[in-house]
DNA sequence: TTGCCACCTGGAACCGTTTCCATGTATACT
DNA sequence: AGTATACATGGAAACGGTTCCAGGTGGCAA
């Protein structure tokens, strides 16, 4: 492979003017740049993104650190995260935690000591010492889907969204509504929901009873949301309408009432979360995640942070959309 | 951050056994060993991966390949890359192609010149350019989910698979089998599945008529199965049967099934292709495709050429798996 | 005592760039 | 003509490691 000094030495130049001609710098001679130009065409050259990366400080890489990527909702931000990339010429590593000791070993060590110049870190929460390293060694890091004092980040109002599910159910006449939702950071098993908050809140201003054995917490799959459902329909009481944390565990709730004879909207109304690309398909009324929206503004909070570290970046809150579709009951009822 | 050589200096040894004593050589005295050691924690020294990278000429990074990663398949096949990565040191950088524009860039530049020691190229076909650029740069490749002659590759044998699905059906009875099925490579619209193959050759080994009206070559979504199955029902003489090529598809059949009051499996088999998770849920017969399986075998076949890069990696094919489940009708009539 | 060897160790050279300083040359102005 | 200025250019130093070579040291045998 040929080297800089390799085209310099062919071009009958100096290193330093290949150098400005490789970063298209005004103080070459034109026909000294074209000499050299030609050169590197000849040559074959190109420029080692890794010496380059050394002697410049920069190594136009981004990090970003992720959940395992099984689930639709991290392979949109992933998306996302990629298109943003696409216009500039950063590369993308990807870290996926799967274990407590993954994100450990991730937080220990952001950015790879200087692999990366920066860090989305996506749906997990920051640790004490995560924030220490990130303060040592003065990285850039944006926090997607999450929210900490200490950083910038991107993320949806979860419990505005919620609210949002929630009253509309409300609206709709029910009294008894039930949240099957699932942990927003899998490693940070304690935090409740956003989601759940705005759940609770918006029964209280109803001035609905708050039931404990109404509240769900699963996992991720369509199995966990068919349990789920379920369990509640074995309650003395059953609920009427159920909230659902994500499509995924919403498609299982719409399964498991098909298996039991349940008709939905008409004897259980179905709120999902994320609007993913099934939802539509199956009728699924739901609240609109901008899931890859998120990916891309988490990019571009941090590209901003590369160019004005002094003042860091804000949080940028998202705003929920409830999509109306026919799991709730609203056509039907103002059919009637 | 601390460099090597302000290690070296608080230690009062040269950057050489500082060097040595991070690399674990044998050559140094067990106490000048600890006392190095030792300053290596005081200072929170930590190796840059940059400088080692251009020192060694070995990057420690991977490349992979990748059609736009919304697809479960591409998403499983990453997975299992991850996990084999997870136990090496080695980084994952991932380039995604959307357009072909973004092919023709990942393929100039395989390895992103040094950036990455080896390319894993998923579901795409090499171009002569890349190949000549492998050759150029002596960068190991392998081939995920395609095969070329030139190059090592962990593929399905997706004509057995095929031939599996079908001969399955034709056993049940099915003289009128229907083929929805999608383009292996987005970017190489010319090249038939080996999917397409293997139907073909079993309906012939069976003796039955190839109705091209019964091959329909559409996108993954569920929504152009729905479209394929509307289109094929509306045929003179409709399928009895549908061999899908991915199970995305084969749930947008089945839902325009259930739409159109076609019951599946009585008035209509369906096989899938892939086992993604919602299949089992389903309840959908399908080939299963062992996904993350091709990552792992992928990354182990490139980090295998490493090793000898003098005799290349062969090509290692995966045997497929037929997964009986209800849309294909088997249990019931094992049941009569 | 000398010679040999094994074992440690220091440090220069190198990997492939960028950056900055010093220098040279041509042009413009007084 | 002399000087100030602008522009082009070469090349050393630096980035943070690894590697290899040349010593230095101590032990042991002759």
């Amino acid at each position: 492979m040929a080297t800089i000094r390799d085209v310099a030495r062919e071009a009958a130049v100096g290193v330093g003017t290949v150098s400005r001609v490789l970063s298209g710098s005004p103080q070459v001679a034109p026909e000294t740049r074209a000499r050299v130009q030609a050169t590197i065409e000849r040559l074959g050259y190109r420029p080692s993104p890794l010496g380059r990366a050394l002697a410049r400080g920069r190594s136009q890489t981004l990090e970003v650190i992720v959940p395992l990527f099984t689930r639709y909702f991290y392979v949109e931000v992933l998306r996302g995260i990629e298109v943003a990339l696409a216009d500039t010429d950063y590369a993308l590593v990807i870290r996926t935690i799967e274990r407590p000791a993954d994100r450990d070993r991730a937080f220990a060590d952001p950015g790879s000591r200087g692999r990366a110049e920066g860090v989305l870190i996506v749906s997990l929460t920051p640790t004490a010492e995560l924030l220490a390293r990130l303060a040592a060694t003065a990285l850039p890091a944006v926090l997607v889907n999450n929210v900490h004092p200490a950083l910038p980040s991107v993320a949806l109002d979860h419990e505005a969204a919620a609210a949002l599910a929630v009253q509309h159910l409300v609206r709709l006449g029910h009294r008894r509504i039930a949240l099957v939702d699932h942990l927003e950071d899998p490693f940070a098993p304690s935090s409740p929901s956003g989601r759940r908050c705005g759940y609770r809140a918006t029964l209280a201003r109803a001035g609905l009873e708050l039931r404990p054995e109404y509240e769900r917490v699963t996992d991720f799959s369509p199995e966990a949301g068919m349990a789920a459902l379920d369990a509640l329909l074995a309650l003395p009481q059953p609920p009427t309408a159920v909230f659902a944390g994500s499509d995924t565990q919403a498609v299982g709730v719409l399964e498991a009432a098909r298996r039991r004879g349940v008709a939905v909207p008409d004897d259980l109304a179905l709120v999902g979360y994320n609007d993913i690309e099934m939802a539509g398909y199956l009728g699924l009324t739901t609240i609109r995640v901008p899931m890859r929206e998120l990916g891309r503004l988490g990019v571009q909070q941090l590209l901003l942070a590369f160019e004005t570290p002094e003042r860091a970046a804000g949080q940028i809150r998202l705003e929920p959309e409830l999509i109306v579709r026919h799991t709730c009951g609203a056509v039907q009822a103002a059919a009637r």
